[in-house]
DNA sequence: TTAGTAAATTTAACGTGTTAAATATATGGG
DNA sequence: CCCATATATTTAACACGTTAAATTTACTAA
């Protein structure tokens, strides 16, 4: 069933889960770029649009981002008014993030783009079949993160 | 069938795309930090051990890399003796890259690792299903990329 | 109270992704 | 032959992923 030499570059799993990601992200890329925000940013964006505060470590963890990488980006965020940093007063090490006026404003110009753009892949792979991959990715994460 | 608001964030495809290449990149990266090589660099190696020589522009495309990222690994690989640089005495402009002994003693090293953690991904996930996700993402990638 | 340890966050350093600009060489028309 | 354009590659600039170290604040035991 498997041959014993290296498989052919196209069986790659790690490529082909990297090039249907990029394939993907073609489609939201427009809307992004269009307000000059990264994918990053933007899931950063689209969390504290649903939460009144998080702090640092919070957001990191529902963004699915390092803490050096969150660390950078809240402040290019900070410094274009989008988010705002609150000290914490019962542990100063902490400081909650929070969306501002602008950063919302922004986040409902970009979410229903978002949105078209998900109902147009969705229209386009099937409904079914991307339910179906969504369940074949959560356990191949599921049967790998274990042991 | 779909809810108009937008989608929880465990939803979202590119995420989810993320995060299984993560989990199976998490199988491959201990041989290939012991080595102290990326993901990208091995993935050079590996393309360069199964030709003779190739110009940087078929490098890269097999490679999946774009040329400044594969300008800067091709310098590092080269000041670690793992690969060479050839000019090509028809045109000036390219250059051909090939491995050294050095470079194919290390693939030989790591590339049965490799195979061995491939081996153990397929056990884990099934190999029906591992094929099946193949086939989806290809299917994914093709009908997403076009247009 | 103080020393020591733990926790939250930032900074540093390096490699890669990405876009645009720079550099060098080829090629084709005048 | 010369110039304009095209092609191959590199460099620059900025953001992110990753690991380790630094910094600041909290907590806890002596």
């Amino acid at each position: 069933m498997s041959d014993k030499s290296l498989r052919k570059f196209n069986r790659s799993l790690p490529m082909s889960l990297l090039r249907a990601r990029e394939a993907v992200m073609k489609k939201f890329m427009p809307s992004l770029k269009a307000h000059h925000l990264s994918p990053q940013q933007w899931r950063v964006i689209r969390i504290l649009a649903e939460h009144d505060a998080l702090d640092i470590s919070e957001l990191a963890e529902r963004c699915y981002l390092l803490m050096p990488s969150l660390s950078r980006i809240i402040q290019n965020l900070e410094s274009r008014q989008l988010v705002v940093r609150n000290s914490v007063e019962s542990d100063q090490r902490r400081c909650a993030i929070s969306i501002t006026p602008d950063g919302q404003a922004l986040f409902d110009i970009i979410a229903p783009q978002s949105e078209e753009r998900y109902a147009y892949i969705t229209e386009k792979f099937g409904y079914g079949k991307l339910e179906l991959l969504y369940e074949m990715l959560d356990e191949l994460i599921e049967k790998l993160d274990d042991e």
